[in-house]
DNA sequence: CCTGTCTGCCCC
DNA sequence: ATTCTGC
DNA sequence: GCAGAATGGGCAGACAGG
């Protein structure tokens, strides 16, 4: 019964209608809800994998790789000329993205249809894909939205389809919402696509296309089970991703702000510095507030507790819950990718940065430096 | 009118 | 987004 | 295994204050 409730909650995604279908056609009222086109239902979420190996391993047999494109998840919805876009979180964008609804409009060949693909910002000049920042710029826009529709052109790659002239398709195995999908779409070159897909049992082939991803400059793949359902709003099932880790930075802690809720009474997240070889400054370049233990498992787990002690006696001052910190201590850090920053002095900042290590061996003057987060930054944007 | 700061069932 | 932890 | 809660960069918009 609770997964009846749940799941007509997940299409509907409103309490009220809920309770209310329950008050007066009970369960089986409940097991009948269906899409609504126009509203929007909870996404199916994907879990991490190590690699493509493991990835392919956990799945197992013969699975879909697909290009994961670096943009914004959208959900459409069309009835006849109607047409709706959601993000993952569920808010409407419709009014964000006229172009999108025109290619839609054009290009579904169906009456009704619930679609999803990934938005990205297009390069003018060669079609290859610009930085998540950019397509940022036109997410929550207001005001001027026409003039960032010409100055920032989208590309969607739809990759799944739930709900088809009168029928709720998620129950089909992937495949065939996949052959749905191209049956109903009509492709407009670095416009509207479907998402690169590569179905295969050879890891060596596998790992090709996730090569070529990369090269395309896209985030990685995504790992499907062929004979998956969709499933509304769960990293469960058959969904994998798998996306480079960049190579690991070692960066000089030189601040910190108190934490809260579960950290609080610790420092909660700390201020990362890369070291100016010019002037011998340390030049901030990020926060790192995630990888670190809130309790001890094993002899290596570094602790907030620990941190905060470690970093104690070097506090130069505090204002409000900000702590400033002496350079003394090392960390390593993982994290996606060193984008361009106009927040932080050394000019840089770290997408997804996570804690690694603490790095007792090394001095802040053995920290990386800005001239080699420069260098890497030229690199990745050079080779992707 | 500009600037800084804060918020967003925000996007990632 | 990533990660950790309680259930 | 899953859900919830900490936290990251960065964007547009709203608002307060000078």
């Amino acid at each position: 019964a609770t997964e009846i409730v749940e799941n007509a909650y997940n299409i509907l995604c409103d309490f009220g209608e809920v309770a209310e279908i329950a008050m007066e056609r009970g369960i089986e009222g409940l097991k009948h809800v269906k899409i609504k086109v126009g509203r929007p239902i909870k996404v199916m979420l994907a879990e991490k994998a190590k690699n493509i190996e493991d990835a392919m391993k956990t799945l197992g047999g013969r699975v879909a790789i697909e290009i994961k494109y670096d943009g914004m998840r959208a959900q459409i919805h069309k009835s006849g000329d109607k047409i709706w876009i959601y993000t993952r979180r569920l808010e409407h964008v419709t009014k964000q993205f006229p172009d999108l609804v025109e290619y839609a409009r054009k290009n579904l060949k169906c009456k009704e249809c619930v679609v999803e693909g990934e938005v990205w910002a297009v390069s003018k000049k060669d079609f290859s894909p610009l930085p998540f920042q950019v397509l940022s710029q036109r997410i929550h826009r207001k005001y001027k939205i026409e003039k960032m529709v010409e100055e920032i052109p989208v590309q969607i790659n739809l990759f799944d389809i739930m709900y088809l002239d009168g029928k709720m398709v998620i129950d089909l195995p992937l495949k065939e919402r996949r052959k749905l999908l191209e049956r109903i779409v009509n492709e407009v070159p670095h416009r509207f696509k479907l998402a690169t897909q590569l179905v295969t049992s050879d890891v060596k082939e596998a790992e090709k296309f996730y090569q070529q991803a990369l090269e395309l400059k896209q985030e990685g793949v995504m790992v499907k089970n062929l004979e998956s359902k969709y499933i509304f709003g769960r990293r469960v099932g058959g969904w994998l991703k798998v996306k480079p880790t960049a190579e690991t930075l070692d960066l000089v802690i030189v601040g910190a702000t108190w934490g809260t809720g579960k950290r609080a009474g610790w420092l909660g997240s700390f201020i990362l510095a890369c070291r100016d070889e010019a002037t011998g400054e340390f030049l901030e370049c990020g926060m790192l507030g995630t990888g670190i233990k809130e309790k001890k498992t094993s002899p290596e787990d570094v602790t907030f507790e620990e941190l905060t002690e470690m970093l104690k006696p070097y506090i130069e001052f505090q204002r409000g819950s900000e702590v400033r910190i002496r350079p003394k201590i090392v960390v390593s850090v993982d994290y996606q990718e060193i984008q361009r920053s106009p927040n932080y002095k050394s000019g840089f900042a770290l997408r997804f940065p996570r804690f690694i290590a603490i790095r007792f061996d090394k001095n802040p003057e053995d920290a990386d430096t800005l001239s080699r987060l420069e260098y890497l930054y030229k690199l990745q944007s050079r080779s992707k």
